[in-house]
DNA sequence: GTGAAGATTTACT
DNA sequence: GTAAATCTTCACC
């Protein structure tokens, strides 16, 4: 039986922060769930951390703690953190010691009832709807439909998990005009850092989280 | 052990 | 537009 295996390998992962987050736009990515249910999303908007200098980072000077280890892992290397108390964000280590890429949203594909089902689940409105681009079009709202928790998937290896991991697409179109811009909610790491062109997404797609200054 | 801050999102005026 | 929700992580005593 022919299967063509699109699942992205060490070598993919294994480049500085700032090419990652252009080659991971326009990717899929699949979570498959305890039960059985398979979910994918085009990855459509990310955020580069390469750490050391960058106060934005949570490795700034390299700090080292507990809690951003994997960002110290072999590249590929799932982090996720919580925030707000609330809140996960989902990122993918780098090369560089520290560095990784903060997925920022994802254009929904499959398992889209599932998506709106774990997403409402948290919050008061649980009859309402979302369209599809409103699923996931934020760091912490993908995390939520994807089912992605610290607990669950902290520092899995992205290269050999089987529950979470990262595909090309081919029929993706590889002339998508992307859009360079800054990022976002990092005020506090001051002007200097919060002003960098970090920031990647596909230009026109409707499932960024927010439109920025081309750069 | 105690305190302060946070890579966000929803809810309400 | 502004405020509230909510709790882990880190820094320091």
């Amino acid at each position: 039986m022919a299967r063509v295996c699109n699942k992205l390998n060490r070598e993919f992962f294994n480049v500085p922060s700032y090419d990652l987050a252009n080659l991971l736009l326009g990717k899929i990515l699949i979570r498959k769930l305890d039960n059985g249910t398979v979910l994918k999303g085009r990855i459509v908007e990310t955020e580069c951390y390469p750490g050391g200098e960058d106060k934005a980072s949570t490795t700034y000077g390299n700090r080292r703690t507990p809690a951003n280890e994997p960002l110290y892992m072999q590249p590929g290397t799932a982090y996720v953190y919580m925030t707000y108390g609330m809140y996960h964000c989902f990122n993918i280590s780098s090369s560089e010691p520290g560095g990784g890429v903060l997925l920022r949203a994802v254009e929904p594909l499959d398992g889209i009832g599932t998506m709106q089902e774990l997403r409402l689940k948290k919050f008061k409105q649980r009859n309402k709807v979302l369209k599809e681009h409103e699923l996931c079009n934020g760091p912490s709202k993908l995390c939520l439909s994807m089912g992605v928790t610290k607990d669950n998937c902290n520092k899995l290896d992205l290269c050999e998990n089987t529950n979470l991991w990262i595909e090309t697409d081919p029929d993706f179109a590889k002339d998508s005009k992307t859009v360079k811009t800054t990022r976002i909610g990092i005020d506090r790491a001051g002007p200097v850092w919060a002003n960098k062109p970090f920031r990647f997404y596909i230009f026109g797609n409707g499932s960024i989280s927010k439109q920025g200054v081309e750069m």
